[in-house]
DNA sequence: TCTAGTTTTGACCATCTGGTTAAACCATAT
DNA sequence: ATATGGTTTAACCAGATGGTCAAAACTAGA
């Protein structure tokens, strides 16, 4: 038994079926696509996975995992609130750099109405709740404005993560297209959006 | 000739596409289907739109006109900033609780690759530098803090259509899945985000 | 009523697509 | 060398899908 061989293809095969379904969804993808792709026969596909549905849950799963990381983790330091936004959204949208089709593939497979997602979900056993208490704990002290902790997260998250999902319309919007400036101007971001966020929450002096 | 009959027709069609087209994608969406949804024969959809391109296309279009409407209507009255920012959004989330599912098919299908959803966008023109423009002539005045106006339209953009386009996802993280609980966080968020938006860039006296 | 034009339909077609199968291939152990 | 068992391939299949077509059904004017 070659398991060289074997760890090779199938790695192969994943890779090929990350980059084709990010591109072109579970409904666009074809696994002859992924097949060339990868440079093997279609019939390989099958023969380490099953089917279609199995290798897009493959993919998927592993891909799902990554775009909601360490949020808790980021977000339950014992760093003061200000050091805790900042090297959260830092971290995210270099995370997201990294990985800039994701938000869109993510966005596109959730709103396919099939509830497979949910598992995941599930699975992941993520529970908001500890940041919206570490949230609540900061209002307490009186750091930050009264708000609903879940508008804050979600105000960060959409601030992060909109702009890569909506980037063909946004870089023509406004750049002109130009692939280059966009991505500059999402670096520029990190700081944009931190103080951002910091200016809309802190309750003492105006961090500028 | 029976125009009445044509126009009803047409519009059933229309109207049919429109709902599996938005459900489904391009991709996802089956002519038959349509068809069924709208009542008639599947060579009917041949006959009044040429082929699948072209009724997507007569939807697609349409449907973009919705998202992006009179955005620079809004932006640039004679109100001050808080005003025009506060009704723009309000309008915007407005609008989107109207069409839930229409962020998410935007984005679905700008991210196809696909070139056709650009000449929309260009035939569409529309020009964001008055925007810009009007939020840099408050800068000017010493209004609001002073930024690139990029993020400002794109942290505003990003925070009313994100929740829309990740409804699935975010009902379940933050609502554990309780869909009327979330329509009715989307309606107290017309306020919250306004004054996260005002409490970022205003210079003045904090808006509370 | 008859006729000409339009709308609607069922049957059909070529192609594509996910999936299967049987045979070939190949490294290793005996 | 040859038997073994995992790996790879070409050929194939059934069902789905976008699209076509000729005929039927309908409408309105002569």
């Amino acid at each position: 038994m070659s398991k060289i061989k074997k760890d090779n293809t199938e790695e192969k095969i994943l890779e090929a079926a990350k980059t084709v379904f990010i591109k072109k969804g579970m409904d666009g993808a074809r696994m002859q696509e992924i097949a060339n792709e990868a440079g093997i026969n279609k019939a390989l596909l099958h023969y380490y996975f099953r089917s279609k549905q199995k290798l897009f849950e493959a993919i998927f799963t592993n891909l799902f995992k990554q775009i909601f990381p360490n949020i808790i983790k980021l977000m339950t330091s014992e760093e003061p609130i200000e050091k805790k936004l900042k090297e959260f959204i830092e971290n995210y949208i270099d995370i997201l750099t990294n990985n800039p089709r994701l938000p869109a593939f993510i966005l596109r497979e959730i709103n396919r109405g099939v509830d497979f997602f949910g598992q995941i979900f599930r699975s992941q056993s993520i529970n908001p709740n500890i940041i919206f208490a570490m949230f609540e704990n900061e209002m307490e002290k009186g750091n930050i404005v009264r708000m609903n902790p879940r508008d804050i997260m979600l105000n960060i998250l959409s601030m992060c993560l909109f702009p890569f999902a909506a980037k063909p319309l946004m870089q023509l919007m406004l750049f002109e297209n130009d692939s280059e400036a966009y991505t500059q101007f999402m670096e520029e971001r990190k700081a944009s959006v931190t103080k951002f966020v910091l200016n809309a929450i802190l309750l003492k002096d105006k961090h500028l």
